[in-house]
DNA sequence: ACGATCGTGTTTATCGATATACCACCGTGT
DNA sequence: ACACGGTGGTATATCGATAAACACGATCGT
């Protein structure tokens, strides 16, 4: 591998002066400044990024941690970032924190963060108090579903707004019966299932309903095959709906599946709406009616409060919420 | 921050003590040990993963190179490569190297690259070339889509027979006109669209058919809405099909929207068979039918092989092709 | 005419860890 | 008594880069 030393070596200068070269620092003649970037171009050398990491303290590079790749969400919003952070000179990768704990913790670890000049976390399953651990001067942007510590800068999604207009809607359109996908209903924790839970129940209230909570379920995952099968049992089981809100736009396409198994026609029958306004949902049949929280909204905020930490700012943080809005498409009449 | 030295100072001992108990050296006894353990957890310490990398040449991470995150296929790719590796002690980062030549070529130069102790390259816009200029001694393994250079190892779908299969089951399940959405009719490059190409005709010479090329199709871009406009208007410009492999379940989706746009009903008018077996396939409507590439197949094999190239084994590079099978559901008759 | 400034480089120290050689001490066999 | 191997720990050099201070001839201001 070639250093430094053997570009400084092939141009007769110090390795001081190649690195100069390199970064642009103006005190290097034309002359030598030509002559180190043939010898650059000859040996094919390229910076050891692990050394100026340690060295300078900056790796150039972002990193985003999310619960799982796997999940289209995630994927449009890594795409989102990538672009964004690529005009401002910046890399990105990405992390997976897994689903389990340990598989979170580590990927919170200051060793592995250090790695990062800045982090945009997205952990889900994490509690106020392990953030709260984490080293208060790394620039961090919590993209996290529950409330979380004031010292960092966070931006949420319109949680319950979103759920509200969803449930709206379908009350609107005539629902009487509107089952909650992915809802909870015990001991709240403040996490995004609570919050469109949330949503779900202020819609009944604005429209002068009780709430009824036999219409919530909770698929074990939020995925599309355990909703399918939790939506296909609920109704093999008696449950009376003529509405579904699916808190994500994965459930919801479960939900849709699972409601044909049963014989039961979208939006005919019963009425969808999910929340995420996946690209999918337009090139789905029926095409899925569903909430947009606004990915390019929160990614443009996002980097811009990274970068002011990147600078050095030590100011108040920012709690951020994305605005919302209603896709209205065909799994509604 | 704390280092070594501070935790070296705080138990009275040397750095290079630290350093031994915290890598399980065992030269260190067993009281000494504890002290120094309880430093550790007082002082919160934690390695710093840049300058062990820089020092010995280790991180402990490996990444995954993909061409962008938002395609649910390497999203699935990346989960199943996260579990495998995390059963080995290490770390998946995931770096998208976009859909430009410059975003390719960053994510392949040396200076990210040594960042990691190997590399899965999933690049399907990279040359041979280009990859020929990496330097050989890293541990790299080519999910490519085209052939590379043989001194790395590299792992292919089965693109030809898994295409074949698709095809023979159109042809078999009644099909006249099978078109091809992603396929290629110019000059060739080797690449995944020109393998399944191939599939594509091998299959209608196998039945004795003569390949139409007027029924190749090939959208601006592999995505559902590009496809879905691709075959509306092919459609409306009065083509005759009642066949359809997509050469991507993206495609395929955009297919079965576009199919539904001009009043076309799947599978009755027209079948259709993608590729990939994307969890999503089995909750549409109709459920696709598609061809199996045997992901976790890849994934075991792969890190196999990237083991192997780390061990730093320097035997002969294998390249592999997956076994591929056809998943039948409701999109065909 | 002489100190000050500028332009161009070089030297030295350092980031935080690990590899390697080295050292002190103890018990043991002959 | 003395060489010797094993145990437990320390000192030094090093990975490849950058920050900061220093060196020194040429030009400049007064």
């Amino acid at each position: 591998m070639t250093t430094l030393k053997d570009v400084a070596r092939a141009s007769g200068v110090s390795v001081m002066t190649v690195s100069n070269v390199i970064n642009g620092v103006p005190r290097v003649g034309p002359a030598t400044r030509e002559r180190v970037l043939g010898a650059i171009a000859d040996l094919g050398y390229e910076v050891n990024l692990t050394a100026r990491r340690l060295r300078s303290g900056t790796s150039g590079t972002v990193a985003l941690v999310v619960p799982r790749a796997d999940h289209p969400y995630f994927g449009e919003l890594a795409d989102a970032f990538t672009s964004v952070l690529r005009a401002t000179g910046r890399h990105l990768v990405i992390e997976q924190s897994g689903a389990s704990k340990e598989g979170e913790l580590t990927a919170l670890s200051q060793a592995r963060l250090q790695m990062y000049d800045g982090v945009l976390l997205s952990a889900v399953g994490l509690q106020y108090a392990d953030v709260d651990r984490v080293q208060a001067d790394l620039p961090l942007v919590l993209l996290g579903e529950k409330p979380m510590p004031p010292q960092f800068d966070q931006i949420q999604l319109g949680n319950v707004e979103g759920a509200q207009l969803a449930t709206a809607h379908l009350l609107d359109r005539g629902a009487r019966s509107v089952a909650l996908v992915g809802g909870l209903t015990g001991p709240t924790d403040g996490g995004m299932q609570d919050q469109r839970t949330e949503g779900w129940r202020a819609a009944h209230r604005a429209a002068g309903r009780t709430p009824d909570d036999r219409l919530i379920l909770n698929p074990p995952a939020l995925e599309m095959a355990a909703s399918r099968q939790t939506i296909r049992d609920a109704v093999s089981g008696g449950l009376q709906l003529d509405a579904v809100f699916a808190i994500t736009d994965q459930a919801a396409i479960g939900v849709v599946a699972g409601l044909r198994d049963v014989g039961l026609r979208v939006p005919d029958d019963v009425q969808v709406v999910g929340f995420d306004n996946l690209a999918i949902g337009a090139h789905l049949w029926p095409e899925l009616t569903t909430v947009d929280p606004s990915n390019h909204w929160l990614v443009t905020e996002a980097v811009r409060l990274l970068e002011r930490r990147m600078a050095g700012e030590h100011g108040d943080a920012e709690h951020l919420v994305t605005p919302v809005s209603l896709v209205v498409r065909g799994s509604t009449r």
